[in-house]
RNA sequence: GCCUCCGUAGUGUAAUGGAUAACACGACAGUCUUCGGAACUGUAAAUAGGGGUUCGAUUCCCUUCGGAGGCACCA
């Protein structure tokens, strides 16, 4: 028996009830939001449309032939009706080894699906910048896109992650200018610094100097045309200096256990979409300014491109200019060109791009050109759109130096973990002190990110938001310590072959069979809505209701047949703890 | 001005066209001879205002108020 045999089952048995059915019904199995309301709920509110009767009535009705006209099975204790739903009672011991078995036996792969067998997705996130370190957006950013691939590769789909590295840009050029200004020819190893921040101190310098000498604008420019022109000198500056933010950008990735499969870099590829432009203007797709620039007219599009999981009806986008008169790309073709070779190269059924909210206009706009210019894959094109990151002043401003520095935060935190993990554990040895802080401290992090839902903006305070305690990931991450602590006291060597699931079946522990009876279908729940919050707000639930039961229950001074099905059930709970946070990319400690 | 998104306890966040709106922080009151207190129990406390659709709206529609983002031949 599987959990969906069981809900197979279940459904076939309401199926002898409901003979005359709306076409296309679904069937959905929930748990009841009260304990003591049975472990599964049918509602009747569309049946009851369909049949034209009052919810009440019909359940009512229906509960009456369970156990009479309709024998009930092995596996179903009882059926009663209490207002418009029919809340099922499961024989517990069969459910509940069906659950815990099942956990054991699939272990990380509990929950998986093949829905995306043979499916390739591409998952384009991060795209920073090569003239500053990252920051608190990025981080968000980051873990979002990490963990959307993780969900992914769930449903058996290969998973490609991409980043796409800007690299160039009168942005760049500043933070070069001003280095070869003010540079002295320091380095970040002469100053040891971290490359990212080195390169980022000279953007800062450029921006501050130019508010009171503009014509350093100008300079600017001249070096971006001198840049695009090959000048030897400046590419020199240039390669040097991107190396050096490129090599802080990859230390921070590395520290956030974050990767990438490829690498995009936009000094590659700007120029490429210039030719697909130019095709669609001989297609007369797009058309000609009497000043030579080429635009496209969206004044007047219907679209039901998926942005985000709503669609779009009337939309007016406006003008928008595909190449300046004298020939140059703007950002959008260079965001045509790098579409269309993504696509070639990858030929992913899917492309996930996920980008703050504020370019939410600019995909929209984006989807729509290639929809126009006839590239079909762009159907399955979706904009993973997340809102900011604020702090309680407003909007982070890198210009203005008002942000959290992502490799600041994450040393704060860490020596906010330590000192929380030596005062709980005085005698550990500074090595495991550190090892454990980084762990946690992360997980604090990450776990903070990730439980808001992404189109939902955050408003960051760096004093009160990230914790240890409660509604976090140290919580989780100790709860799993807690069960792994019990598992390592309870001697192996004894005999726990014949598993008699019978004597469980209490409120606690009824309820954390619940939790992860309906963990599949939260797993694809947060695939499917492209939102690791579902899966977040359920790990951490399931930590505290193990607590819960924890607190009330004893596991190794129970009576044997007790405790051996209560050490089947946490080992259950550990596994699929381990598992969500694995997901989510936080990891695990067997001790904290 | 136009477009998009968002207003849920003191605070930060969940949830859903349907059962008593959940969780955490903070406050207050407890648990403490404990399989690890980064824990657990309890109390007070919320769907911005006004209309509409519906048997039923916090959810969908309209509107007022408030907040955010966007509307570049910038990236």
């Amino acid at each position: 028996m599987t959990i969906d045999q069981i809900k197979e089952n279940l459904v076939d048995l309401l199926k002898k009830a409901l003979l005359d059915l709306p076409k296309d019904f679904i069937f959905e199995l929930e748990p009841p939001p009260q304990p003591e309301m049975g472990d599964l709920c049918f509602s009747c509110f569309k049946i009851a449309k369909h049949l034209n009767q009052s919810p009440d009535q019909t359940a009512s009705d229906l509960a009456k032939l369970f156990g009479t006209k309709i024998p009930l099975i092995d596996l179903v204790d009882k059926i009663e009706a209490k207002g418009p739903y029919l809340n099922i009672f499961l024989e517990k011991n069969i459910w509940f080894e069906t659950v815990c078995q099942q956990v054991l036996k699939q272990k990380d792969k509990f929950g998986h699906t093949k829905t995306g067998k043979g499916k390739k997705i591409l998952i384009e996130y991060s795209a920073p910048n090569t003239n500053k370190p990252q920051h608190l957006g990025h981080l968000r950013n980051n873990f979002l896109g990490w963990t959307m691939a993780n969900l992914f590769s769930t449903t058996g789909a290969k998973v490609i992650k991409a980043n796409l590295v800007n690299d160039r840009g009168v942005h760049i050029c500043k933070s070069m200018l001003a280095y070869q200004k003010w540079g002295q020819g320091k380095t970040p190893e002469l100053e040891k610094i971290k490359g990212d921040h080195f390169v980022g101190q000279y953007y800062v310098l450029f921006e501050e100097n130019a508010k009171e000498n503009p014509e350093l604008l100008d300079e600017v420019q001249e070096m971006l045309k001198q840049w695009e022109e090959g000048n030897a000198s400046v590419m020199t500056l240039w390669q040097q200096m991107n190396q050096w933010a490129i090599n802080g950008l990859k230390q921070t990735y590395e520290k956030i256990g974050v990767e990438f499969d490829y690498w995009y870099f936009e000094s590659d590829i700007y120029n490429s979409g210039k030719k697909i432009v130019q095709k669609a203007l001989k297609k007369k797709l797009c058309y000609q300014r009497e000043d030579k620039a080429i635009e496209i007219d969206l004044t007047h599009t219907n679209s039901a491109l998926r942005m985000r999981p709503c669609e779009y009806k009337k939309e007016n986008l406006g003008k928008k200019v595909l190449l300046r008169p004298n020939g140059t790309s703007v950002y959008i073709t260079q965001d045509i060109g790098l579409a269309k070779l993504r696509q070639d190269q990858f030929e992913p059924n899917k492309a996930i791009y996920v980008v703050g909210s504020e370019q939410d206009y600019s995909f929209r706009v984006l989807f729509k050109i290639l929809e126009i210019f006839g590239f079909d894959w762009v159907k399955s094109s979706y904009h993973l759109s997340y809102g900011l990151v604020f702090l309680p002043k407003g909007k982070m401003k890198s210009r203005e130096g008002e942000i959290v520095d992502a490799d600041n935060l994450i040393n704060q935190m860490e020596q906010l973990a330590k000192s929380e993990t030596l005062n709980r554990n005085p005698s550990l040895s500074p090595t495991e002190v550190s090892k454990r802080a980084e762990i946690i401290s992360l997980a604090a992090l990450k776990f903070y990110l990730l439980k808001f839902t992404p189109s939902q903006q955050v408003n960051f305070d760096p004093q009160a938001s990230i914790s240890f305690e409660g509604d976090s990931g140290p919580y989780i991450q100790y709860t799993y310590a807690r069960i792994k602590s019990i598992l390592k006291k309870f001697d192996h060597k004894e005999k726990t072959n014949k598993i008699d699931y019978s004597v469980l079946g209490n409120k606690e522990e009824t309820e954390l069979f619940k939790l992860l009876f309906i963990f599949p279908q939260i797993l694809e729940k947060s695939v499917n809505t492209y939102n690791p919050s579902h899966l977040a707000h359920h790990v951490l639930r399931l930590s505290q209701r193990f607590n819960e039961f924890y607190h009330q229950h004893r596991v190794l001074k129970a009576e044997p047949k007790l405790r051996n099905g209560r050490l089947k059930l946490i080992q259950a709970v550990a596994e699929v703890i381990k598992n969500s946070l694995h997901l989510l990319g936080i990891k695990i400690l067997e001790e904290m």
